[in-house]
DNA sequence: ACATAATAGTTGCAAATGAAACTATATACG
DNA sequence: CGTATATAGTTTCATTTGCAACTATTATGT
């Protein structure tokens, strides 16, 4: 990626700059890479790993895998069948809202996902292997924030539209 | 997001402090804020606008297009088609080469990029409004370095498959 | 020169995605 | 209560995506 100049010209942009598609960019060069190897390894796709790290946390419903995930309620339910379908998910009863249910990881769940949980550690330390603490922090605190302002330029465009 | 806590465990993961997840949370929120707009302001879909703001930088061919944006040249070739076929964007004959063509903007095409290109860097300020300009210029650079060592750390999960 | 291999771009197909309609249950309000 | 409205989750369908096979052209080796 090449240098911004210090003053911004406002008729052009370069791709290479924009923070949109850089984060793209990056998101999905690594995106691509943990698919590969988690379809490989244990024949999960990305939705699947992400609903079997959700609830390893702590059970919940579709609905909040979906809120916490960003996910579609589609995608979550997809992803669950086939995690029940592998006898890595179990739903249980919810006696509050029969529409809904409890997810959590069965005992092959569990284990399946603590083979995966070291595999995801090590990949994201090779990532950011060239990062001292500091920048990890930054790293952090600037993603973060990130996903905040672009939620709520989210909503603005939404309305404007 | 929450604090991570500073000694690892690594039987356990939270998938909010996970960087891949993060980075691929925060780029899909702002991707679809994108995509939104563009498809409502300008009938154009996101491979369409890279190609775009590409070949308004400097004439070059599809597979440089592809090279330089990650995207698949199936991707491109649909996008060019497309842009070609609004009037946006023309072939010029490549004499060294007769598989492939030069890819420039028509007037058409140059006219609705200028168009673009404010609302383009006004979302980028909007999204940027709260980090200022070290904070800018840290970000710039963790993303760059992370693009490079995502891209390393694909390249070794490839041949371990 | 001629065959063989490589490359630019397109097309066909199969998988992933998400919006909208649908089912079953829950809540609100007369 | 009973009817209307909202919600959790599923299914259907249309769109998007990218790999693989294909076409047209170029480069290479003999």
């Amino acid at each position: 990626m090449t240098e911004r100049p210090e003053t911004l010209r406002s008729d052009r942009l370069r791709l290479d700059d924009f923070l949109p598609y850089r984060l793209s960019y990056t998101s999905n060069l690594l995106s691509t890479a943990i698919a590969d190897t988690y379809q490989a390894m244990f024949g999960l796709k990305i939705p699947e790993w992400r609903l079997m790290a959700l609830v390893a946390e702590a059970p919940m419903t579709q609905l909040q895998v979906g809120a916490r995930s960003g996910m579609d309620k589609v995608t979550v339910s997809r992803a669950a069948a086939a995690l029940v379908g592998r006898g890595l998910l179990a739903r249980a009863r919810n006696d509050e809202d029969r529409r809904s249910h409890h997810l959590k990881l069965t005992p092959d769940g569990e284990a399946l996902y603590a083979r995966i949980v070291p595999k995801a550690l090590d990949l994201e330390k090779r990532v950011l292997a060239g990062f001292d603490a500091a920048e990890q922090a930054q790293l952090d605190d600037l993603l973060a924030r990130l996903a905040e302002s672009a939620a709520r330029v989210m909503l603005r465009v939404e309305s404007e539209t």
